[in-house]
DNA sequence: GGAGAATGCATAAGCGCTAATATATCTCTG
DNA sequence: CAGAGATATATTAGCGCTTATGCATTCTCC
């Protein structure tokens, strides 16, 4: 699983370094298309958004924020900081955009190379582990007789 | 990914705790099974046999040996560091066999329940990202325009 | 209007790993 | 037998995320 993500997610962080921007992250994105999509919004609202802890999406934020691709506001309840997209992301959006698009379609061109899409195998996976916990599994296949 | 990750290692992380173990990794059990079936190594020999990076077998000796499941122990020649497990891991050893066995079937039910096995699929994933970069797919999909 | 609860965010620590660097020690050559 | 280069290990920083905290602010209800 770590082999494949440096495969993946190292190669489109290398990818904007080659393009001169060494300082955007891959998971940057999501925030950008977000903010792109909606509009300045809050920390909480950005996490809910693009589907991770408060915790996640304040620590990238926060990233951004020295590499200059947003500013945070206060909005009128003090405790919000609000994140909005500044003039140098709005530049870089053209090429955001493209490569977005681009790991897309590469991402199911290697999809079709497979005997199944990985993230629809990986998705059943997670659906099943709901169902049913890898800890229920694990002691139903035999470490009961052990504790 | 990391969802699923944390789907079923921590799971199995949780198991050694509840069983007794809380300082005990699920990472430490190839380390143990090596030792087990080839006898005292060096932590070059370790980590190709477990399959990681130098790096990653000496944190991993050093985690286990502030545990007191290995000891470290000086060669003829003075670099090495040779690992030998200590009376605490042979104790724990039908227990970690156990885990490991139950844990391998708990992996083919959930396989089972999928329409293909993850293994199998992220293997071809990386096998085809081998054969073909994911860097060379994203500029190939559109990215090269905006170079 | 004031106390306690709830909310919003930031920060620290930890997961297991890699890459890069530092520090020993050994071996080989001249 | 010194000094260069190779080898073995340890250490540091970083990846992106989560949980557990801590702190400031706002809301709620008496």
């Amino acid at each position: 699983m770590r082999t494949l993500y440096e495969l993946t997610d190292g190669a489109i962080a290398r990818l904007y370094a080659e393009l001169g921007m060494p300082d955007y992250r891959p998971r940057y994105s999501p925030v950008v298309r977000a903010l792109v999509a909606s509009g300045p919004m809050t920390i909480r609202e950005l996490a809910s958004a693009i589907g991770v802890t408060h915790s996640a999406a304040s620590q990238t934020v926060s990233q951004m924020r020295r590499a200059g691709f947003v500013t945070l506001e206060t909005g009128s309840d003090a405790r919000q900081r609000i994140v909005h997209l500044t003039g140098r992301a709005r530049e870089a959006l053209p090429l955001i955009e493209a490569e977005w698009e681009a790991t897309a379609r590469a991402a199911a061109e290697l999809d079709a190379e497979l005997p199944m899409p990985l993230g629809e195998v990986m998705l059943a996976a997670v659906r099943a582990l709901e169902r049913r916990p890898f800890r229920d599994r694990i002691l139903a296949a035999g470490l009961r007789e052990h504790i």
